[in-house]
DNA sequence: CCGCTCATGTGAAAAGGGCTTACATCACAG
DNA sequence: CTGTGATGTAAGCCCTTTTCACATGAGCGG
């Protein structure tokens, strides 16, 4: 008897065991932490047999990287829907986009734990790579769109400006962006902290005012 | 060094015990992650039996909060020297205090894991959200005299600057900055890519021009 | 329709390891 | 010398991982 969620056909076969699985896990990692994800929960979660999973992933870690992998996409996603190709101004929508990255670690918290604090490695898992360059892809994106529309005679360069961003919003999201235990509590909003570090950076950058 | 590191000649009792968890826990971290400190295993790394340690921490968990907050001391040690006091100048000391961030991060890899990922929370215990709280009120304290140094009519508050600090600090060490396998190749070296973000920071908050 | 075939899931069990309860030992004070 | 609390031990329980032979049924060619 697997969980009937929509009405599927729960014979000897599941059906769609492996994404069943990613699903777990990803429940797992909200409940737990990274390392509570395991692989015969997982399965128990899914109504099979602790060998189940064997058929679908070589072990906890490959399945671990799927999920990973499976969040990066829906990451790149957000990040491009909030980007919206840099309308109506590269600044704006880089706010814009700032804004989404947080709510995606907020609303996807699973997703971002095991994308940067389950301790895969990304160069191990090619769909990972390849999923984790798309995500950073926009912010690069973003980034070139914003510098071209600056004014100065000296831009600076795109990729510096797409790794300080990652790196500002990895960091809010990090330390003061979580429902999680592990939160820190300040006087500000993680989104109004973001986007006002962006509005100094693009400031000292020498962006044009908004 | 209280601890007699040569003494294998030690009774019943180990002496030091607790000190030696610790260690064992740091060394667990570094090698497997923070999921890989286990009670068992830092118990046999210290010579003694998996129900010894509960003699000294009522849980995992206990122990990777001291271990945390000995971290946190440490660290608030680090930024308190590379900050110096400001001198000689509030801007230059705070870059070198930034340096001292990176270099905490990837000189004490264990530590910063245990007190930024290994998911406890730091409400939890007194001494642990005691200990991290000296340590960003280092960041503050740099922070003010940086803010208090700028000619500018409308300062920004200290407290703001001091978590865009923060997280763009703690961004650049969790995604560029670590020795570990996790680390993002990126064609500059993470103190670069800090201290031009500080950089482009200060100028868009008004700072005077190194 | 039939019957083969293989991907998928089962059941059991071994191996390994962590957690915890009852008991043993030591240090020290009176 | 002896009682007592602090400290460490031994052993059992439980969970996870992993593998093996075997069961099922969906899809395919005939």
């Amino acid at each position: 008897m697997s969980g009937s969620k929509g009405g599927e056909s729960r014979g000897y076969h599941h059906g769609n065991l492996r994404e069943a699985l990613m699903k777990a896990a990803l429940e797992l990692i909200a409940e737990r932490g990274p390392s509570g994800a395991t692989f015969a929960e997982a399965a128990r979660r899914a109504g099979v047999s602790p060998a189940a999973p064997y058929r679908h992933f070589r072990d906890r870690e490959e399945l671990l990287a799927a999920v990973a992998a499976a969040g990066f996409e829906r990451f790149a996603e957000a990040l491009l829907k909030g980007w919206d190709r840099g309308r109506p101004r590269p600044a704006e929508a880089f706010e814009r986009m700032g804004r989404a990255y947080l709510d995606f670690a907020r609303t996807h918290a699973a997703d971002y734990v095991a994308m940067f604090e389950s301790g895969i490695a990304v160069e191990g898992n090619a769909a990972l790579q390849q999923a984790s360059q798309r995500a950073f892809g926009v912010l690069r994106e973003a980034a070139e769109a914003v510098v071209a529309d600056m004014p100065g005679p000296v831009r600076p360069p795109a990729l510096m400006v797409a790794l300080h961003t990652w790196a500002l919003a990895h960091g809010v999201a990090s330390l003061f962006g979580r429902a999680d235990a592990a939160r820190r509590k300040v006087p500000m909003s993680p989104e109004d902290l973001l986007e006002a570090a962006f509005l100094v950076y693009l400031r000292g950058l020498g962006a044009p005012q908004a």
